[in-house]
DNA sequence: GCAATGACGCTCT
DNA sequence: CAGAGCGCCATTG
């Protein structure tokens, strides 16, 4: 019988939740303050998937009303990616709350960082 | 089934 | 302190 099927469906809901839990975190980070692919995935209770984080973000569709732009990687830079004004957008996001860069094109994770390390 | 790819993380030079 | 290198996880061809 069809066990593949099940399986197959078990593998799309759960990969399902995992996308809820990890937008839900996403929605979770305060204003003016920014959080690493890493931490999200973390505090999403899956470590280790800062990469599925990524891969979340990336088809998250616009207009989706989430502090996708309060995401960045762990060392405050803004992730590469195909689309480059998706990038600026993002800082304009950021400064707009009162996040910015420095001249290296990092957020100052100790001061901005969540959650708070120490 | 294996290799390539990607909004990542961390260490070593 | 910037780069290169390697690990990690999931998807795609």
């Amino acid at each position: 019988m069809k066990e593949s099927s099940r399986a197959r469906a078990a593998g799309a809901e759960r990969r399902a939740l995992d996308r809820h839990r990890i937008l839900a975190t996403v929605d979770s980070i305060p204003r003016g303050r920014v959080a690493t692919y890493g931490g999200v995935a973390r505090e999403a209770g899956m470590p280790r998937r800062a990469r599925l984080v990524g891969r979340v973000l990336s088809e998250l569709p616009a207009g989706s009303g989430l502090p996708w732009h309060r995401v960045v990687d762990w060392q405050g830079r803004i992730a590469r990616r195909g689309d480059p004004s998706s990038e600026r957008e993002q800082r304009r996001r950021l400064a707009r709350e009162g996040v910015r860069l420095d001249a290296r094109g990092r957020v100052d994770l100790s001061r901005h960082g969540w959650p708070r390390s120490w």
